[in-house]
DNA sequence: TAGATTGTTAATCGATTAACAATC
DNA sequence: TAGATTGTTAATCGATTAACAATC
């Protein structure tokens, strides 16, 4: 049996985008939706769309597109956003708080069952209905919670050592909010935001505009 | 006189890290520091690292590498993070706050000079340091203070609304923190930061861990 | 000197885009 | 029926990687 391609990174990173332009398609009424009107929202290329939809193993009908229901409920089958994931939080800082506080996770089935942070003042608090716990519990606290990832939101300087901490924990996959590259074993499975990268893109397009879009 | 030849999204995004590893070489007292050196620290390929630092211009020396202090200037420099970059901030929410507090952007300078809220009990106070107007004094705090960016961290469902009022008052650049994709002129340039993609392809290589890397 | 590292030119790889027959 | 849209196969484009002479 030969092995399914894998999806593409690009096509990924383009699903969550489509999923909203088709819940809203489906809020307005609509049965159907096209690769041509998907892209259009998107100002993507209609071919780019139908080739990546085509992961999701939905089929269209010529003429009509894509059925919306079904749609949504591949695309978040794919994502593996229709069942429930548990999440740590480790630092509740301005940004740890910020993600506690995102409706948006909830939706995508993360649900994050315990915050952890350094400061003693933050601890036994609850932060946008998270209890945070000293850093210290993190052992106790993952072996009775089994949480399959944490989040990462602690300074730079001790980004290291508490991804060390969650790894001995028994943690395998972490979303790393902070600056550091985390140096893990290859079975651990880290996906970094880099809002800096952010902020370099902009601003090279600020200052020579040519550089292409997305 | 042929057209510099633009640099590529990907290679762009990569400098901030190499920023920060060239960096710590400096606090470490280094003089050189050799792209093979700076792979390992990222896990990518010296060759990469080599043709991503080419477009600082800087040259690096055989059996040393690339000179330390310049090179941070010279990725500064390109980026443009070593000059002031005005900028405005709407909604301070969650994310919003938590971006206000956020130190590296000062680093790499970006000076928020207003905050703006439609919430009235948060008007007139400040957050993080930031001033917060109401939402209606967008274009009088704009002609004053003459910002060359807007952040926004509204709510997805005023995005466009707010973008609409910023473009009006004069702002060109647009920092998207909403998963709502805005409707711009061509003139006007938007950096769109989507946690759900970050989500998704963390969710995708939890369930199938071969996915490539970056 | 010997050998690690640079920078350039060429090869490979993978993602996007184009072309087009099938179909509702 | 006519024609918009799909899905597949092929072509293009651009980024990554390889090869290697130059050099300190």
């Amino acid at each position: 049996m030969k092995p399914a391609k894998l999806t593409s990174l690009p096509t990924i990173k383009r699903l969550p985008s489509y999923l909203l332009v088709v819940e809203a398609a489906a809020r307005a009424g609509d049965e159907y939706i096209s690769g041509t009107v998907i892209a259009n929202e998107l100002e993507l290329e209609p071919i780019q769309v139908r080739k990546d939809l085509a992961v999701t193993g939905v089929t269209g009908t010529p003429r009509r597109g894509f059925p919306v229901r079904p749609l949504i409920e591949a695309i978040n089958d794919f994502l593996g956003w229709n069942r429930e994931r548990r999440a740590i939080l480790v630092g509740t800082g301005n940004l740890g708080t910020a993600l506690l506080g995102y409706p948006e996770f909830r939706r995508h089935g993360l649900r994050v069952v315990a915050a952890f942070d350094a400061e003693p003042t933050k601890q036994g608090t609850t932060v946008n209905g998270v209890f945070v716990y000293p850093a210290e519990e993190i052992a106790n606290v993952v072996k009775r919670e089994k949480p399959e990832l944490a989040i990462l939101t602690v300074p730079s300087d001790s980004a290291q050592a508490v991804a060390q901490t969650l790894m001995v924990a028994g943690i395998r996959s972490i979303w790393n909010f902070t600056n550091t590259k985390l140096k893990t074993p290859p079975e651990v499975i880290v996906q970094k935001e880099d809002l800096s990268s952010g902020l370099a893109v902009l601003c090279v397009k600020m200052r020579q505009p040519d550089v292409p879009r997305s």
